[in-house]
DNA sequence: TCCCAAAGGTTGATGCGTCAACCAGACTAC
DNA sequence: GTAGTCTGGTTGACGCATCAACCTTTGGGA
């Protein structure tokens, strides 16, 4: 509660559209040039870091799905489309017969390393170098905050 | 200019997912709120809510799309799916014959008011409340800086 | 007048994300 | 061991966002 009312007040609506505005930019802006530098998007940039990083540079869908904190269906359409670009395989768990691991390619590999250092630079220039030590801080911590706020009223709906 | 080298450092990769799974559980929570309440969606009430708060309760496509900082197809396919409901219509202007203009309907207006209170509360709570003032502060000015830098190295890409 | 560039919008294709429904393998209780 | 449930994962439908291509009207000039 706090705050004081219902309505946003002014300055409130300033920083919530800021806010919103932000991360669209940058959102389209880092998609753009992950697609002109290395041909892939951000989700798949996303899973290939994660596979490329992981021992033997595969894992199961659950620890990636943990990892990345994605809902099973977004990752399961996810790998699909991946698969067939050829950036990822999927095959069978000997230990689960449920479970699937997933496997980066060489082609993936050779993806993720083209695309790393400029994908790195970008979100340096956009977004590290536009903030203050001091801001950098209290992102941190406000992000921190709110993930957690989130995690205490909506359990449902954090995976 | 500042950073120190290409990689990002182990602060500022948390920081960096911090941010974005903020951003995106926020998203998620906020959608899933305005679809039960309303039955709509955030970019439904930001049409709606610039559209109701316009003089005469509509807008030329042009300005719609300057309000909310969209791109062209993104709010021409918006609107189609929005008039299928029966949210807002579109007629033509007559002043110029190749822009439409765009009219909230008393289904739109019912929508968008049943929706405001709430969504306003649910955005206060999750959002506002978890901030500190100093951390709201540094989101606004780091939210500006930012925009500002995107605005400076990717011109093309800001509509 | 005629041509041509720019502006306002629309459309189709494709990728992304959610939801609901589903299926199969694994666990637990009895 | 068999019934019921839980877990891991997939699928189909649908809304959202981008890109590229397109169409029409407007507004200048030559």
């Amino acid at each position: 509660m706090g705050g004081s009312g219902k309505r946003l007040d002014g300055r409130e609506y300033q920083v919530w559209r800021a806010f919103h505005r932000m991360h669209d930019q940058l959102s389209l802006a880092l998609n753009q040039h992950l697609q002109r530098d290395a041909g892939i998007s951000e989700p798949d940039f996303q899973v290939l870091a994660a596979l490329a990083e992981a021992p033997g540079q595969a894992l199961r869908s659950r620890e990636l799905r943990e990892d990345l904190q994605w809902e099973k269906s977004r990752l399961a359409h996810q790998i699909r489309r991946m698969e067939q670009r050829g950036l990822v395989v999927r095959d069978e768990c000997l230990e689960d017969g449920r479970a699937a691991t997933v496997r980066i390619t060489d082609a993936g590999l050779t993806s993720v390393r083209t695309a790393a250092q400029a994908h790195a630079a970008m979100v340096r220039e956009l977004f590290f170098d536009a903030l203050t030590p001091a801001q950098l801080d209290a992102f941190d911590e406000a992000g921190t905050a709110v993930i957690e706020r989130l995690r205490q009223r909506c359990p449902a709906e954090a995976p």
